[in-house]
DNA sequence: GGCCCGTGTCAATGCCATTGACATCGCCAT
DNA sequence: ATGGCGATGTCAATGGCATTGACACGGGCC
């Protein structure tokens, strides 16, 4: 009898549960394929084993979020870390928005732990020396170092609320979304010449950006850099009259 | 007997429910001194009322959150009105500032609100003749029309996305929060100058922003600005040599 | 061999949104 | 006036959710 339990069992699920097939599985519902919907029932189901196994496991929901999250910004670094020089270097705008994208990215890879992360914050150690190079990049770009700092914090709020902005949306019910879309189609559409000339003129243009988030985040990423290169020259502008 | 029904019913609620009582005890229930949850149990009790009674004036939850929110974004326009000239304004930086500080603190006096919206739109016409004025302000500082609206598009984006990002976070219960503060403080005091020398000299900056996330939006904000500031002269510079 | 701890199961609690069956009341047409 | 109808409010129930405490098993340590 316990025999047969026991096969019943493996051939639900494959092993016993860690931390780490726990995590997987988590991922795994997170992602826009597996549902984007996290729960302990449903964590249990994809486990094979009762929900509330996963409490031996994890405190509360809390703390497999925030294992979660440090999961995401882990392959976060890793993605820019891949599309990034070894070595410094000058190119500060281009570092920037590797680091931008990658985060954006991984986070978007799972909208579900976006949304639940929401402001959360792990000070997790896998992200430090990124954060040192990018800093540095700055800093070598001829910021001084706490107003790099400053830009780093900026950046990273940035990505992190633009992300976690369109996460929100992406995990939003598909009927929801539609019927969100369809109303400022609607709304610009209608909009009189005589009453709103500039909104007319442009309202194609607005319409097309609203179902694009990620031309949004470019834009603004842009933007934002622009912004950057001013602070950067007028940094530089200081050191040499003060040389 | 249905006398003495009726007086308690008086004592309880003031009047009968309509849609507008409604939606003031929600707003209620949303700002920090209303405890910054919505739930229909909460609604209910602050009405005096079944709080199944709700919905012979809202269809579900999320109708009532769209409508909220365009309360809540009427506010931000008025807020923007006030704050604002009448006619139209040469100083497009103030008028964006102003913008984007109104709609935030609109947002920020009922953050559940900011939480329960997520990403929604409204398509609401309150906001049409502000955003018509904003673009027309970029148009006269020397933007063309399609590139101010996607300014404004960008502005707003940015602004949204920022403030749920703050208001998320001001909805989390205090120790959770003070739990996060916590983890960065310790994080940024325990690294070696050595191993982080720029990280190690700009831990007091960094600590400070993080509990300040005011600071971090006026930042960001000037950044973007300056950006725009950017595109704005690189405008102006096509049109010139074009004459 | 006995004991304990790590792990998994189960039943129960309390909050939540939502629904359907009823009650009440005022208004309109007969 | 009256009969009925629609708008409004109440109540009980459902199903999902996180979380907890009591119990069961099984393997390693004494």
């Amino acid at each position: 009898m316990e025999a047969q339990v026991a096969e019943e069992s493996k051939a639900k699920r494959r092993a016993a549960l860690t931390r780490e097939s726990i995590l997987e599985a988590a991922l795994r519902l997170c992602s826009p394929e597996g549902g984007g919907q996290l729960s302990f029932s449903r964590l249990g189901k994809e486990l094979g084993a009762d929900p509330t196994a996963v409490y031996r496991h994890f405190r509360d929901k809390d703390e497999l979020i925030l294992a979660l999250t440090d999961l995401t910004i882990q392959e976060g670094v890793q993605l820019a870390r891949a599309a990034l020089p070894d070595g410094p270097s000058d190119d500060w705008r281009a570092w920037l928005t590797v680091t931008a994208r990658s985060v954006r990215n991984a986070y978007l890879a799972r909208p579900a732990v976006a949304v639940l992360a929401a402001a959360r914050t792990t000070a997790s150690p896998a992200e430090t020396s990124s954060v040192e190079e990018l800093i540095s990049v700055l800093h070598r770009a001829g910021l001084p170092v706490i107003e790099a700092a400053e830009c780093y914090r900026q950046l990273l709020d940035l990505t992190l609320a633009m992300t976690q902005y369109t996460a929100a949306f992406c995990s939003l019910d598909p009927a929801t979304q539609a019927k969100d879309d369809a109303a400022w189609a609607v709304k610009y559409g209608m909009l009189q010449e005589r009453d709103f000339p500039l909104l007319h003129a442009s309202a194609a243009r607005l319409t097309e950006l609203f179902r694009n988030d990620e031309e949004v985040f470019e834009l603004i990423l842009a933007t934002f850099l622009d912004g950057i290169a001013v602070r950067i020259e007028r940094a530089r502008g200081v050191r040499e009259s003060a040389d």
